[in-house]
DNA sequence: AGAGGCGCTTCATTTTCTGTAGCATCGCCG
DNA sequence: CGGCGATGCTACAGAAAATGAAGCGCCTCT
């Protein structure tokens, strides 16, 4: 489960999931999307560059294999949408 | 993504995986399980259990909820194994 | 009574994260 | 050219979290 281990880390989730739909974001506005602090965000993408699923291309963005890890992710968004609403009852 | 920032703390995904296919475990199994220290395994379980995924009957064990997280987490196991199997090539 | 398993708790140490500040570089505009 | 703003990223001190080992109190079974 080394996959479950990085994306277990603080704030790599919420990093890949800010840059879904193929966007690109500059170092500060995936800093300011994520709520992470530049050390923080820095040590993740360093992570999930060297794991192939960011790429650096006139900013950061996915690499396929990223985005088959969004894709991946649908239905656990969709887990969580529930879980959210239900929550607040 | 309350959901995300709450899987995404170290061992959470982990604890959820070792009690998928309906397993029943003790602490101490699911301590050796999970390899995670007393400590952290306690405090995560708190949060599991607040979160209604994880149920103390018996042993621990999901949730109907944490049932559902089980399988929206299936592609996303599917998606690691492939990486991981890339990542060794 | 003793042995063993149980769920935790405690504690000292180490690791990690946080938040702010700031450096060096680049492109742009007058 | 000289400044201006934005960029990626580093430094640092303090806070928070994880780690690993030890062990406590409780229960059950022999």
């Amino acid at each position: 489960m080394a996959a479950l281990d990085l994306l277990g880390r603080r704030g790599a989730l919420r990093i890949v999931w800010e840059l879904r739909e193929a966007r690109v974001l500059t170092f500060r506005a995936l800093q300011a999307a994520a709520e992470l602090p530049p050390g923080t965000l820095n040590t993740r993408l360093a992570e999930l560059r060297a794991a192939d699923i960011v790429a650096v291309d006139g900013g950061y963005r996915l690499s396929s294999r990223g985005a088959d890890l969004i894709i991946a992710l649908w239905p656990l968004l969709r887990w969580s949408e529930d879980w959210a609403s239900a929550l607040e009852t």
